[in-house]
RNA sequence: GAUUCAGUAGCUCAGCUGGUAGAGCACAUCCCUUUUAAGGAUGGGGUCCUCGGUUCGAGACCGAGCUGAAUCA
């Protein structure tokens, strides 16, 4: 069968093609580029053309027919711009989970399909098994078995369609043991420092790099009292299965703020250069303990921010999905208006599973958490397991 | 105008009965991390308001001045 490798320049990939072709695959190496544009990107290292290099010497080494492919124009139609975007609207995108959908998984794959290939494999940490369920083929996008190291998190908003076509063969084994087969085998990227940042454009001091097309504008910066707001007192754990919907929009809504509800403290370049949750970049000083932003409203370009990591602002017992932001990877486990389900979501890449409960409802999806949650920031996705498998995401409305 | 208190790192402050300064926050760098963050480690920084005096030695004691705050009228 003929598989084609997506091969980065970094050794998960390299491994990945290695052990394909042990397996007795067809493989043929494509390389993606995606991005040549090295501003605001840090130390200059605008890297996929040492990528490349290192990529080819691999396939060279593995004696695997080697393409490259330019992406970077619907890369940036399809990414970059939903970047642009939704840091305008205040919010917080994950790129890389969309360019997995849009690009690495979508024409990526339509590119491999030309050179011939069945199959298309990247070097993720996760895994797909195909099962039969009322006698349908069913994948099912399992988490790498390497825990620490798992990506499927990344993965959450690929279809079915798009797991059909997909392998990722070091989702079997872990991360030492895929630097261990790089360094025996003699590939050129065995030491190769992991690759950071959002894929494919780099490590980027991210205010610098929105500045390009978001414009600083100054504002304020409120700070709320941890005294002054009559905050919601949630109930412990996880909740049961008898709320209304008035309760779960108590229980997910994030807090309003007005400036009459703190008091100003200092100014900031443009509220839409952060994310909720962050302390650093702030700069205020004086306080005894740090702040964090707790909410950035675009429209007034103001940032409230709450002091200390316990801050009713910050943590939070629930969020909101509306329909139309949900994805199901397990089509057949779609919930309906009514129906709830106690699932281990996560709101960020590498963050532990949670316990919560997922409430489907007239307007959506609402997670409500048995712990309360940190920096619930909209934009981002959230991802709910059942154990080890994702069974769907969905992005973060507020 | 008088009285009292304060003036120490970018900010908020601590420095016991005198022996050439510290903490938190902020900031920087590094680590962690294929998102944003968070987190961890390390670090840079101070004519201790000014001038004079006492003392072997003053951020600390005394005097004068400057600045700020509060109270009194």
């Amino acid at each position: 069968m003929k598989v084609v490798i997506g091969l980065s320049g970094g050794v998960d990939s390299s491994v990945a093609a290695w052990l394909l072709k042990e397996k007795g695959y067809d493989v043929i190496a494509l390389f993606m580029k995606n991005w040549h544009d090295s501003t605001g990107v840090l130390k200059g290292d605008c890297p996929w053309d040492e990528d490349v290099l290192f990529a080819e010497m691999v396939a060279k080494k593995l004696k695997i027919p080697f393409h490259t492919v330019d992406l970077s124009e619907p890369y940036r139609k399809r990414v970059v711009d939903y970047m642009f975007d939704e840091y305008k609207k205040g919010r917080t995108p994950n790129p890389d989970v969309l360019c997995n959908r849009e690009v690495k998984f979508d024409l990526f794959v339509e590119e491999a399909m030309k050179l011939g290939a069945e199959k298309v494999a990247t070097g993720h940490y996760s895994r797909i098994e195909e099962t039969k369920i009322n006698g349908n083929t069913i994948y099912r996008l399992l988490s790498g078995k390497d825990q620490n190291k798992d990506q499927s998190y990344f993965l959450c908003q690929l279809s079915q369609e798009q797991l059909s076509k997909a392998m990722f063969p070091i989702g079997e084994i872990d991360k030492p043991e895929v630097r261990m087969i790089a360094g025996r085998e003699g590939l050129a990227t065995a030491t190769r420092k992991d690759s950071q940042g959002i894929c494919f454009v780099g490590k980027v001091d991210l205010p610098v790099f929105l500045q390009q097309k978001l414009s600083a504008r100054k504002g304020s910066i409120v700070e709320i009292p941890v005294e002054h707001k009559k905050w919601n007192v949630f109930p412990e754990g996880i909740p049961n299965t008898e709320l209304s919907d008035e309760q779960l929009k108590i229980l997910s809504s994030p807090y309003r703020y007005d400036p009459v509800d703190g008091f100003n403290v200092g100014e900031h370049n443009g509220a839409h250069f952060f994310t909720i949750g962050q302390r650093k970049g702030l700069n205020i000083g004086g306080k005894p303990e740090p702040l964090f932003v707790i909410h950035v409203d675009v429209e007034t370009n103001t940032l409230y921010v709450g002091q200390g990591h316990e801050h009713p602002g910050l943590n939070r017992k629930g969020l909101f999905i509306p329909w139309g932001e949900d994805h199901w990877i397990r089509r057949d486990r779609k919930m309906k208006s009514g129906e709830d389900a106690e699932m281990l979501v996560r709101i960020r890449y590498r963050q532990a599973l949670q316990v919560a409960r997922l409430y489907a409802r007239k307007d959506g999806i609402f997670i409500i958490f048995k712990d309360l949650q940190r920096g619930i920031t909209p934009g981002q996705f959230a991802a709910w397991y059942d154990k080890e498998e994702v069974i769907g995401s969905g992005v973060i409305s507020e």
